[in-house]
DNA sequence: AACTATTTATAAGA
DNA sequence: TTCTTATAAATAGTT
């Protein structure tokens, strides 16, 4: 660009090509950093000389980031190769956690004896002792249940018991202080005041 | 760079900045085809504009080819990568399989209690039910092995009483035949016909 | 998008 | 490689 307009050809001279190399590449990637800050984008760019070396700019990121972004904008039809680094990694993570459930898991079968057929006497022994001891928690499970219920039983009683005191006083005081004057309004409160009553009575 | 020195920053005004974008997108992508056929480089170039939306230019070969080329020269630390297409379906396949698996075994577990803090009052049952049926399953089976076990000493013993009648009567019949002649040949065999004789002597 | 006045990039030479 | 410098190219601001 300067004494003397270039031919838009391979630089034939190799000393002259490197030279060239260097000034243009520097050019290049200043060019590139330029206008990533001025208009505010990211940019990738990767140089393979001649020779094999790797010159490389990523501007707002890694060149890994940028790779995947870019991934990312012409797959849909490569789902699997952008995800890779990442996604790979991920899975082999789940696979090793899977792993080591289901080792946890078959210890508990076999311990279970979903291998019976193949248990040692030995074996059978420390199975047996492990379901007496799953009886046991079991029974001990059930229990702790039932006594709760029994528990919520009893106080559902004496609540109940409470609310027909106060239901049979009432009826009395209502008995005597009305003397045949509203049988009506008594008719009206029968089913819930014989229904207590009967479970105050039951409850006494 | 005409008409006025630019302050490498952000251009502010919207407009501004989409133009100086489109012309030194222009501008960087040209000079990256220059680079590249003047000094015969490979280049990539990938721009994101502030948008999002994406310019590439690959010179000598598609992006693909040299993202690939890329992460051979980067990696040394990322060996997966090369293999990912076909490992990455096998580890997924995998993933599958032992998920299967688990459930298999959580179905198990669960069947069995190993999630009894959750468990209602009729799984607890259920459960109280199935671990005695096993218990049942592993005495029998315990029981069977001790019935061949017996079975076996008692076939041995058997054997063993023919042996030591046979050795007996060797050994009468070799002191009625051989008066004091061949002592050492008794004292060669007295360990095992000692033992043997005792057995024979307990079991008869 | 086209036009220019300038700035920048750089080819050739040292 | 780097520096210099003449000149080609790129491009900021304007139309």
């Amino acid at each position: 660009m300067a004494r003397g307009k270039v031919q838009m050809k391979r630089i034939e001279n190799p000393v002259h090509r490197q030279v060239t190399f260097c000034k243009r590449r520097a050019g290049l990637l200043k060019k590139a950093k330029e206008l990533s800050v001025l208009c505010d984008a990211q940019i990738g760019v990767f140089i393979f000389s001649a020779h094999g070396k790797l010159y490389e700019l990523a501007t707002k990121g890694t060149m890994q980031g940028l790779i995947e972004r870019y991934m990312k904008h012409t797959n849909g039809n490569q789902p699997p190769d952008p995800p890779i680094d990442h996604q790979t990694l991920e899975v082999k993570d789940e696979v090793i956690r899977l792993k080591q459930e289901i080792e946890v898991l078959k210890g508990l079968r076999n311990a279970l004896g979903g291998g019976e057929g193949i248990m040692t006497l030995d074996e059978l022994d420390m199975f047996e002792k492990q379901l007496e001891i799953w009886i046991c928690q079991v029974r001990t499970t059930k229990m702790k249940f039932m006594c709760e219920e029994i528990e919520a039983l009893r106080n559902q009683e004496l609540i109940l018991k409470a609310a027909n005191k106060y239901l049979h006083d009432k009826m009395e005081e209502n008995i005597s202080n009305t003397t045949n004057i509203e049988p009506v309004n008594i008719t009206n409160c029968q089913y819930p005041l014989t229904i207590q009553d009967e479970l105050f009575q039951l409850c006494t």
